[in-house]
RNA sequence: GCGGUUGUAGCUCAGUUGGUUAGAGUGCCGGCCUGUCACGCCGGAGGUCGCGGGUUCGAGCCCCGUCAACCGCGCCA
């Protein structure tokens, strides 16, 4: 018999009734009835109920076991009786009568418990990931990532991609995050950086003729983290193609991610196919540029509406600041003067002034509306017969899944009135045309931004999707794909007084020399891409700059000269200088595609030994200081005396 | 670097307007229990209320400072 199991804790079934059998793993839960004790005796592939009573020789050692020991024991499969079945586990129709027991690995007391893994406070859980990644969902998780990534494999390589490895320590460069640096031994006061990806070396991968080039690459920024973001190191499907334009990434891309997602949720769940937004349109409609678009709302710009109305502030606003815009936010089934006095004390608690708006709602004429047919509100109540207003509802009902039909379109003298003291100020004939712009009705809000777009999307787009969390618009089981596309190469930074690389210097603009020499750089877009999903950035990409002219006049709008050019990405430039062949790709962040499949929020469920905020390691005790010997042997010296 | 939230038993938390001996659940220890699967019942141990200072007759609670954790901002080709 093998030393320590015959059969793991998730194989026994019925037909093994009979069998002598091994089993090793953790005590999972214990049950002692006195005459009689129950062990729920766990590994990685499942649960096993053990027991023993006292025609047991190890009766009363099973009975002092405790949870998490490491035990291995010997005993007979039993079918269990039909009244203690346990349906909900796999081996649930069989129990183990133990008659030899060994304690592999006793256990103190639990600083964090695995059975029923309540919430636990992250550094606690961190400190003993060890026992954390025993509990279930965590080692789902993990379990998951393998399998997803394995996933990743096979289908890039069936897409025809082969897997290269490219340098750990390589060269640091200027552009983009702060580098993590490694020392030199043999070249004192050099040093190697971790790479932040590996960008430069699969276009030199391209030149070199490899054609289709993919990594499970690690990469290192030495930045804070946030809730999906982790400190220092994570994991990209990073690939590269060559003689590719834009829509050959897309077309060769959304298929392996798409059937990716549907094999590890379902078909229904993942968007049939994935819209292009410009990174404009993407700001305008939602406010950010990784929009969540299982929200329904797509803000809209309605300056127009305010133009000269009686409402002054927005009238003045635009009257004296020709950039100044006025942005809806519609918010169906928001119709209720509670719930747009909660959202703009929201919007207050957010440190704005307020969240102006209109909700609509079913109103009866006025008596003397009811025949003077020049009266304004008969003719918006006649208007609203002519073009029933019951459609715009069941089409919002069926679009949201929410609301209906809330009043009788019969009766004339009823009509659809906007309420709040906007409406009032810009008077039924505005609100009601405003209404119809955006596709309203009874029992449906609308909520504005006012001034520069530039000091309010950011706002905007936290709105709308706090307007959504509220009212439940948000279809939570779905994944909602898109390209962003069309991002601007440049950006103007107001502090430096120069322009900047938005994004990544290595795209190619659109319309390529001609562009960079005659446009404006704020008008300047790149074939530069980020894939989107659930208000999360999934991926990020280019088709890239493999000229070397435009390469030198796109840093040189920048600030870099063709020195500064060749001393940073040399390496790269040469080889451009050889018959270097169109080419693009992308990059996509594993945690986080694997964040969604498994349901969660933060990216540290679904790595293995994450670090903490501070980009400690409390498990490890990383960063560690090191000894003076070593720091001799790399010819460093401490400046600054470390605390404690 | 900045802002918000949190900090009370091994662990998760409650603790009212400042008022006697700071509680619960869970875990731990002991006792009882032969069908449990969130086992049940009885008993017990376990606390520098993050730390330092202040106000007060009296502080877990109020004030000031400080430390730590989480979330966010800055940052993130």
């Amino acid at each position: 018999m093998h030393a320590y199991r015959t059969h793991d804790c998730g194989a026994l079934r019925k037909s093994d009734v009979g069998q002598t059998v091994r089993l090793s793993g953790w005590v999972h839960r214990r049950y002692d009835l006195g005459g009689v004790v129950f062990v729920n005796l766990r590994d990685h592939y499942g649960v096993t109920q053990v027991f023993a009573d006292p025609d047991s020789p190890v009766f009363a050692q099973l009975e002092g076991v405790r949870s998490e020991w490491c035990v291995r024991i010997d005993g007979e499969v039993k079918a269990r009786s039909d009244d203690t079945v346990n349906a909900s586990l796999s081996t649930g129709e069989i129990e183990v009568f133990v008659r030899d027991l060994e304690v592999l690995g006793e256990a103190g007391e639990l600083p964090l418990p695995v059975y029923g893994e309540p919430d636990y406070p992250e550094d606690t859980r961190l400190r003993y990931r060890f026992l954390d990644l025993r509990r279930e969902t965590l080692h789902a998780n993990i379990v998951k990532r393998a399998h997803v990534i394995t996933s990743m494999r096979k289908r890039m390589e069936a897409a025809g991609f082969l897997e290269f490895q490219t340098p750990i320590l390589t060269a640091s460069s200027p552009e983009g995050a702060r580098d993590f640096l490694v020392p030199s031994r043999l070249h004192p006061g050099k040093f190697y950086a971790l790479p932040q990806a590996p960008q430069q070396f699969k276009q030199l991968a391209m030149i070199a003729g490899f054609d289709r080039y993919f990594q499970i690459a690690p990469c290192f920024r030495d930045e804070d983290p946030r809730a999906d973001r982790s400190p220092g190191e994570f994991y990209q499907l990073d690939l590269e193609m060559s003689f590719v334009t834009q829509d050959d990434v897309f077309a060769v891309m959304e298929p392996v991610l798409r059937d990716l997602f549907v094999e590890f949720s379902s078909p229904d769940r993942v968007s049939e196919t994935f819209r292009r937004i410009p990174y404009e349109e993407a700001m305008l409609k939602y406010g950010t540029d990784k929009p969540d678009l299982r929200n329904p709302i797509e803000m809209r710009v309605v300056s127009d509406h305010f133009r000269g109305s009686g409402f002054k502030i927005f009238a003045q606003m635009l009257e004296t600041n020709e950039k100044a815009e006025i942005r809806a936010i519609p918010a169906p089934t928001g119709g209720s003067r509670a719930f747009c006095d909660r959202m703009n004390s929201w919007a207050q608690k957010e440190g704005q002034p307020g969240l102006g708006y209109i909700f609509f709602r079913h109103e009866t004429l006025p008596q003397e509306a009811y025949s003077d047919m020049e009266h304004p509100l008969r003719k918006i109540a006649d208007a609203q017969q002519l073009q029933p207003i019951v459609d715009v509802m069941e089409a919002r009902a069926a679009a949201t899944g929410k609301g209906g039909v809330m009043y009788s379109r019969l009766d004339p003298n009823h009509y659809v009135a906007g309420s709040g003291p906007l409406a009032k100020n810009i008077g039924p004939e505005r609100t009601e045309a405003l209404r119809i712009e955006l596709g309203l009705a009874a029992g449906d809000a609308v909520f504005f931004c006012a001034g520069e777009p530039s000091s309010f999307v950011d706002f905007a787009g936290k709105a709308r999707t706090a307007i959504a969390e509220e009212l439940e618009l948000v279809a939570k089981d779905r994944f909602e794909f898109a390209w962003i596309v069309d991002f601007p190469i440049y950006e103007w930074d107001d502090e430096l007084k120069k322009w900047e690389f938005e994004h990544n210097p290595f795209s190619m603009p659109q319309g390529g020399l001609e562009a960079l020499e005659n446009k404006d750089p704020s008008e300047i877009k790149g074939y530069q891409y980020d894939l989107v999903c659930n208000g999360y950035e999934l991926a990020s990409g280019a088709i890239r700059n493999h000229k070397p002219e435009i390469m030198y006049k796109a840093f040189g709008i920048a600030g870099f000269s063709q020195d500064e050019v060749d001393a940073n990405f040399g390496g790269m430039i040469s080889a451009f200088k050889f018959g270097a062949p169109p080419h693009g790709g992308m990059a996509a962040g594993v945690e986080r595609i694997v964040m969604l499949l498994a349901g969660q929020a933060a990216i540290r469920e679904v790595m293995m030994f994450p670090m903490n905020q501070r980009a400690e390691d409390p498990m490890m005790g990383a960063p560690s200081e090191v000894s003076p010997e070593q720091l001799k042997e790399l010819g460093l010296k401490m400046l600054t005396m470390m605390k404690g």
